[in-house]
DNA sequence: GTCTATAGGTGGATAGAC
DNA sequence: GTCTATCCACCTATAGAC
């Protein structure tokens, strides 16, 4: 009987798990020790211990999650028949993500409000040069192919696809009533529905214009 | 000489001033009442005294500001002669008013992270049912007019249309370095090409879908 | 590693003088 | 209307027992 204790059983983990929650939610001053140590089922004192204080667990908080974006994040994007097929998994891929470690969309949205993404440097740079660069070469090579229309800059496609998905992650409840009208949040099918809206939106927007002639 | 002082020489305004910069920048919990007393010059029990508090004057700065929008926001939108023209003049009307006000996006977006809106839940339905019911109505009417496709929801569309000009102006330094590469933030000219592109885009995706023989 | 106790500081609000 | 002084609650961090 190795382990009686569930799967986080080292107490930094549980720390974490609980530290990113509840930042997510209320924001770094909007929490405190007491509450994430309550939360944790630990005690307070351990957030200083293993982490030196209140904004060690932030950082280490908001760092473990970022780089397992960065790692596992997009991956399943790269086998894409088409550019258009790639605009469409990635997507999907990123509410899938999103969805799995639902606590991430406002833990940096919170972060780059807060402290212009200061405390995450190298790891919304590692995003920015990574899945987001890749979006801007699958359009890029779209128009090479000749199949996507070549007078839209690449970063701007990629951001019109990037920021509608950000936003009905981050402001979920607004987007709900803005889409439906109705006060409930938006559903995970609702929200996978919009992702596939997205990337249909923005094919349609990079579709080439096509001449009468041609 | 009736008056010494300049334009807002009423207390409780550059009070609602100072405390909307504060509150936008850095939130609610960031921010202390006493830093809202020195920015605005002004003794810090004041904010008791005129509005019973910091929450007070947190929801008098938030409706003050969104009551604007609501009432003169969207006016210049009215008057296109096509929804492509008028989509074009609401993304520019949208960035232009941003600009004009720059705590509002911050502000509004931190209320929904924050309290998912709860704090100017009137003032945001008027929005719901205001500018963003009437860009629904513009896509609407386009594709009645057989100008837009008709295969693309509309509320789904107007959302594609504001996420990114909100993405780009809450999270201006991120988006600056997703679109330039560049560490600087985005200029205002940057902010307005951004619309433009954002119009452009948005009604390419709308074209109807050309047949080869219609 | 985890706990208790506490130090040291700062938060928002208010009573009462002016 | 504005200011000073002050109260109390609560926050973070740490020293030291276990």
């Amino acid at each position: 009987m190795p382990r009686p204790l569930p799967s986080p059983d080292r107490t930094a983990d549980v720390i974490l798990d609980a530290a990113e929650a509840l930042f997510a939610e209320r924001g770094f001053d909007g929490c405190t020790v007491k509450q994430i140590g309550a939360a944790a089922r630990v005690n307070p004192a351990l957030l200083s211990y293993y982490f030196g204080g209140k904004e060690g667990t932030y950082r280490a908080a908001i760092r473990r999650r970022l780089q397992a974006f960065a790692a596992e994040g997009m991956q399943d994007m790269g086998d894409a028949a088409s550019p258009g097929e790639a605009i469409r998994r990635f997507a999907e891929a990123y509410i899938r993500f999103m969805l799995r470690h639902p606590t991430l969309p406002k833990l940096l949205f919170r972060e780059v409000l807060d402290h212009d993404a200061e405390h995450a440097v190298e790891e919304v740079r590692a995003i920015a040069s990574g899945p987001f660069q890749a979006l801007c070469d699958v359009v890029r090579a779209g128009q090479a192919r000749g199949e996507f229309r070549p007078d839209v800059d690449p970063a701007r496609a990629a951001l019109s696809i990037l920021s509608p998905l950000v936003y009905v992650l981050v402001a979920r409840p607004v987007a709900g009533i803005l889409l439906t009208g109705r006060r409930r949040g938006l559903t995970d099918d609702a929200l996978r529905g919009f992702a596939a809206h997205t990337a249909d939106f923005a094919l349609a927007a990079l579709a080439p214009v096509r001449r009468p002639g041609a």
